[in-house]
DNA sequence: CATTACTAGTTTCATCTGAAACTAAGTCAA
DNA sequence: TTGACTTAGTTTCAGATGAAACTAGTAATG
């Protein structure tokens, strides 16, 4: 009636386990780039609201938005780059936001394959009506954690990020 | 062409600004939301690769096999509760499962509605061999980190959630 | 029981997506 | 110069996505 389960032994069998726990089961739940994938897109689902349903911005195009408002001018290029999105994306958000007329597009005139984007001047007006709303939204968030939790935060993911550049790819 | 911007006033004069103020600039690289999609879309696009090259899995697919390998027999329900994915996500990820013959699918004889999964011989093999290699991967990652900070970043977690749950949404 | 409301899971639809092909422009080297 | 190579950005294509409609079964109320 008990069917034997083989699939994991009980460790006495093993005298010669190695260290690195092949026995112990698998915790998903506190596996940790699950457990971060999870957290994040909750917060992006959620936080995507705000320019979403009152700007009408998709999450690429209010990146870009965000890129622009801050490092204006930039080519589509160094979007993409800050932005850690595909350049297929980019594109397609620039598309869409030109469409809109909030930002505005010129010929870079040191490379004719490049692009100069800028936030036009509505661009700009949505731009500073959500920066502020975002911050604020940012603040609730963080009220969850100390003020040294968030900076410690900012340091894992700053080593996390040094950590994929090293060893992960 | 290039207009004035007189929204963003270069870094320098910005040293002493008062903590909060709404006319600090917006900063997209501290962000938070940001920064932790960043990474995250990052660290998933990386490990990623670890079952979809090998296995031939599809994040949702290895999400429910992640799943059912740790809390079968469940019901698709019950997996997208867990793994925060929408229904119909989980309902086509359980169908190409079905059809690579790596999970089981009952009727649950107490709701005919519902289904009991389960993974398969095959589906459990394949759930032994990557789980070894993601708990490797993970290993790998947190060596950026301090064992104080991976304790530290599951805390954070716990409570950004906590937060999400009681004020954000 | 009926009627109504709810839940599990699937399907449809319009949109979004990433990868790769593509166009056009710049660079390099002989 | 020319040709080979690289880079910026767009487009194409096949597949993935979320929202909402839908089907079928369950629960709650009278």
């Amino acid at each position: 009636m008990n069917q034997p389960d083989d699939r994991q032994q009980s460790s006495q069998n093993l005298a010669l386990e190695a260290a690195v726990s092949a026995d112990e089961p698998f915790k998903l739940e506190t596996f940790l780039p699950y457990r971060l994938s999870v957290l994040t897109n909750r917060i992006s689902r959620e936080l995507s609201k705000l320019y979403q349903e009152r700007f009408g911005l998709s999450i690429p195009e209010w990146r870009v938005m965000a890129n622009l408002g801050r490092f204006a001018p930039m080519s589509a290029q160094d979007v993409a780059e800050r932005s850690s999105m595909d350049k297929a994306k980019v594109s397609r958000a620039i598309a869409s936001l030109q469409k809109a007329k909030l930002i505005t597009r010129d010929q870079d005139p040191k490379d004719n394959r490049a692009v100069l984007l800028n936030l036009s001047n509505e661009g700009r007006r949505i731009y500073d009506e959500i920066t502020p709303l975002a911050t604020e939204w940012e603040k609730l968030l963080l009220q969850g954690l100390g003020t040294d939790e968030a900076r410690s935060l900012h340091q894992i993911i700053d080593r996390l990020h040094r950590r994929m550049d090293d060893s992960m790819a």
